[in-house]
DNA sequence: TTGAATTTTCAAAATTTATTGAAAGATAAA
DNA sequence: TTTATCTTTCAATAAATTTTGAAAATTCAA
C-alpha cells in the first residue's frame, strides 16, 4: 500500500467512525482529510478530493469550526479561506465530549429533572417512589459522567492517561 | 403532571436520547417502557402502548436481548413471551459500552492498524513519519479508553463512582 | 399427527437525514 | 462605485435508515 492510498483509506474509515459519534460522514471525512494534510486546504481542494458539492463542503467546514475541530487560516495574498484541522487526538476527543455534552447531556438532564414534577404523589405510593428513584439514579449517573468529562476537558492529557490510568488500572 | 404522563414523557425522552448513543428510537423506547413498567410486558402490550407494528416490536425486543438490556420472562401457564428490562442504570451503561466496543471500536482499531502497512517507507520520509504517528496516537488513545471501559465493565458501581471519583475529582 | 397460537422474516413503503447546485449575499481589488 | 471572487443559504433531490404488515416458520396443546 502506498502512503497516499493509506491516507485515502484513513479518511474513509474516519468518516464511517464519525457517524457513530454524532458527527456526520462528510464532516468526519473533512476532518480526517485535514488531519492528514501537510498543508491547509481550501474549500475547492476539499470539494475536489472528497468529490462533494460546494454547499456540502461549506456546511461541514463550518460545523467543524463550530465544534472547534478546525480553524480558518488566511494565506497572505490569497483571497480564499484555507482550513487546518485539529490533529491532537486528545484535543479532538475533548472537543467532541464538550460539544456533545452541551448539545445532548445538558438538555436531557434538564428534561428528566422536569419529569419529577408529579402531583399525584400520594396515590400509588410505591410505584411513584420507584419512578422517582429511576430518575434520580439516571441523574446521579449523568452527574458522575459529567464530572469525569469536566476533568478531562480541563486536564492535561499526560495527567489523565498517566496518573489517572495508574490509579485505575494498577 | 400525573405519574402516567411523566412515564410517557420519560419513554419519549429516552427514545430521543438513544438515537444519540447508537440505539434506534424504538429500541430505546421499548427499553424505557420496560424500565418504568412494574410488570413484564408482552409483545402485544408493547405494540399497543408504543403504537408500533409487530415486526418492529419483535426486531427491537430481540435487539435489546442481544445487547443484554432486556430478558425474556416466561409466565407459568402463558404461551406468550414477556420481557423485562434492565433497570440498573450502571448496568445499562456497561452493557452499551461493551456492545459498542465490540461493534465499533475493535473493528476500527484493527482497520487503522492495517493502514500502517505502507511500503514506500523511504520516500517522503517526514510525511510518512507524521502519518504513522497519527495512527499510533489514535491507537494509544483508543487503548487507554479501552482500558477504562474494561475497568468499568468489571468494576462495581460503588467502587467506580466512589473510590475512583474521589481520586479523580478531589 | 393437526391446527391454533405465537414468533420471525423481509420486501415494500414511509420517514429521516444528508447532499446538491444554483441563486443570493458578502467582500475586496480595481 | 463596479466587478470579479468567494461564501452562504436553502429548496429540491437523493441516500440511508426505520417501520410496516402480511406471509412463512415455529411451537405446543390436543
Amino acid at each position: 500500500m502506498k502512503l497516499e492510498e493509506a491516507k485515502r483509506n484513513f479518511v474513509e474509515t474516519w468518516g464511517t467512525l464519525g457517524t457513530n459519534w454524532g458527527i456526520n460522514r462528510t464532516m468526519a471525512q473533512i476532518h480526517a482529510l485535514l488531519m492528514v494534510s501537510e498543508q491547509p486546504l481550501s474549500t475547492d481542494e476539499i470539494m475536489e478530493i472528497l468529490d462533494i458539492s460546494r454547499g456540502n463542503a461549506n456546511m461541514n467546514t463550518r460545523a467543524l469550526i463550530d465544534w472547534g475541530l478546525a480553524e480558518r487560516k488566511v494565506k497572505l495574498g490569497e483571497r480564499m479561506e484555507f482550513f487546518v484541522g485539529e490533529k491532537d487526538i486528545w484535543k479532538v476527543a475533548v472537543k467532541i465530549i464538550r460539544e456533545r455534552r452541551k448539545r445532548e447531556i445538558d438538555p436531557m438532564r434538564s428534561t428528566l429533572r422536569d419529569l419529577k414534577m408529579i402531583d399525584d404523589k400520594d396515590e400509588k405510593k410505591e410505584e411513584y417512589q420507584r419512578f422517582i428513584k429511576l430518575l434520580d439514579d439516571i441523574d446521579s449517573f449523568a452527574d458522575s459522567a459529567d464530572k469525569i468529562a469536566d476533568k478531562m476537558v480541563l486536564a492535561d492529557k499526560n495527567w489523565f492517561f498517566g496518573t489517572m490510568m495508574k490509579l485505575m488500572i494498577k
